[in-house]
RNA sequence: GGCGACGUGGCCGAGUGGCUAAGGCAGCGGUCUGCAAAACCGUUUAUCACCAGUUCGAAUCUGGUCGUCGCCUCCA
């Protein structure tokens, strides 16, 4: 099956064909660094990252942009009359999302823009609209973008702007537009501005929050490239907005495919940075819980719906990776020649169905259960004696492989942790006294151990342990 | 008010016209074990929110009702 994503624009679902064969450009927009990013934030990074992993393995060769945005009303607010400037506050937040995301193990996109550093373009494109009578000046001095002067405003959205219900969220400056959905190209500096600005042809002030998007990734993909895609929230006006300003300067389609991912909820609701009921990653990690768990809570998820979080379901997340770990360390052991001489078989069932589930607009949740079938196929066989040295490794191969997608670090299933020697010591007395049928204190050190987090399973072939690294002993 | 998403067993969650409605979690029984753990085998709970319609046949299509949630210019 081809690979199909939900378009938004279309609201329907299309086949990827990229404009290059072989190339995807893809704008995937970024955090505003202004705060630490909450977890609401990494599902649209995870689901870009799972996109850009799937959009790899299966053979294209990838340019992802992703901006970050640090210059806007927040960040100016937050450094007013404290002794930090604009960007070193914004760069302790640039890091950190650094650090999440290695943390999540989110991979890297080609080009991470700064809207700072792009400014000149933003002003370049400006000037285009101006001249072409897209751009008016306000009283004020800012620069507006007509949406009046773009018929197609609102194909994205599928809104009709003159419906739009104008809340007591438009502000009183807001009669220097002529029409109340304009939006600012150009903010004209004024005090609250402190010395965030920027001397241009236009005039002294800032960009506004839009045009970095369509500055930048023309820029870098080109005037019209393949995937755009964002958080739900971002289709209006964000989105909207980027088209009518980037087909307006360029005169070419801008986008092909528009993606976009749901919210995670927490409780129910929906979670915000303004609402204060967000965690952040940190938080997760302060608890206790692995970066894996909360990967595989994300990638397991259709990126088109709404998610619930809660920690129940990263906690049989946490559960979920472990099995997995523990299967793949379980296969990789077998050593025998005995085989059933399905394994080939069953590989390619369990690929075919991992990748239908994914071709289809990246249907994690049904190639997951795909994969979930594999393992006990697998785990009957080997049960049976019947899986062999040369099984394992195709099992292992194609897990690893699969692991490009979900990059949930399969291959560190397999590094040998080393214990202790006191703690090897009690395990080799364990088996002494087992042999002896000294039952009490062979329960005693497996209940100890158990204490320091170290499980203890009794096999045919030995003791073996594992270390329950999903949480934290209490 | 405009636009949109969703409502499937105790929980999560696949399934867009047709065999006995995936998969996971939790529970229960069994195999294995000194007992566990892990794994495997078996297994309980679904009038698919409700009503009406289309159809030989609907969770799946159409209309309506109820409920939950989101966007409507900071928002992933």
């Amino acid at each position: 099956m081809a690979l199909r994503f939900l378009n938004t624009m279309t609201r329907k679902k299309e086949e990827f064909d990229p404009i290059k064969k072989g190339f995807v450009k893809m704008y995937t927009c970024g955090p505003t660094v202004y705060d630490f990013a909450h977890i609401g934030n990494y599902r649209a990074y995870m689901f870009e990252d799972i996109l850009r992993r799937y959009l790899k393995y299966k053979g294209y060769k990838v340019k992802q942009v992703m901006n970050i945005t640090d210059v806007d009303d927040k960040i100016i607010r937050s450094v007013k009359g404290k002794d930090i400037s604009a960007s070193d506050y914004a760069q302790k937040f640039i890091d950190a999302f650094f650090e999440d995301i290695d943390t999540l193990n989110i991979e890297r996109a080609e080009v991470y823009p700064t809207a700072t550093g792009y400014v000149k373009e933003m002003v370049a494109m400006i000037e285009k609209l101006m001249e072409k009578g897209y751009g008016y000046r306000g009283e004020d001095g800012s620069i507006y973008y007509s949406i009046s002067k773009f018929p197609d405003y609102g194909k994205l959205a599928h809104i009709n702007v003159n419906e739009l219900k104008t809340g007591a969220r438009v502000k009183h400056d807001e009669y220097d537009k002529e029409n109340l959905s304009d939006f600012a190209l150009w903010k004209a500096w004024d005090e609250n501005d402190g010395n965030v600005f920027w001397e241009t042809s236009l005039g002294k002030g800032r960009p506004g929050w839009h045009i970095e998007c369509s500055a930048m990734s023309t820029k870098h993909l080109g005037n019209h490239f393949d995937i755009h895609t964002g958080g739900v929230d971002n289709i209006f006006p964000h989105h909207e907005n980027e088209i009518a300003q980037a087909e307006a300067a360029t005169g070419e389609k801008f986008v092909n495919y528009w993606l976009h991912c749901e919210h995670l909820l927490v409780d129910g609701g929906k979670m915000a940075k303004s609402k204060g009921n967000f965690y952040t990653l940190r938080d997760i990690a302060e608890r206790g819980y692995s970066p894996l768990a909360m990967r595989y809570f994300y990638v397991t998820s259709d990126y088109r719906k709404k998610i619930d979080f809660s920690f129940e379901a990263l906690e049989a997340s946490g559960k979920a990776v472990e099995r997995l770990f523990e299967f793949l360390r379980r296969v990789r052991k077998m050593s025998g020649e005995d085989s059933t001489g399905r394994i080939d078989e069953l590989v390619k069932s369990a690929r075919d169905g991992f990748e239908d589930g994914m071709d289809d607009n990246l249907n994690a949740p049904r190639a997951m259960a795909e994969i979930f079938t594999f393992i006990s196929e697998v785990n009957g066989i080997i049960d049976e004696g019947k899986l062999s040295k040369e099984d394992s490794k195709k099992i292992i191969d194609f897990m690893l492989d699969i692991d490009r997608v979900l990059g949930l670090k399969m291959e560190s299933a397999f590094v040998e942790k080393e214990l202790a020697d006191e703690i090897k010591l009690l395990i080799e007395e364990r088996d002494h006294v087992r042999k002896d049928r000294n039952y009490a204190r062979s329960d005693e050190i497996r209940d100890m151990l158990k204490a320091k987090g170290i499980i203890l399973m009794d096999s045919p072939r030995g003791t073996m342990w594992k270390i329950d690294e999903e949480y934290v002993s209490s």
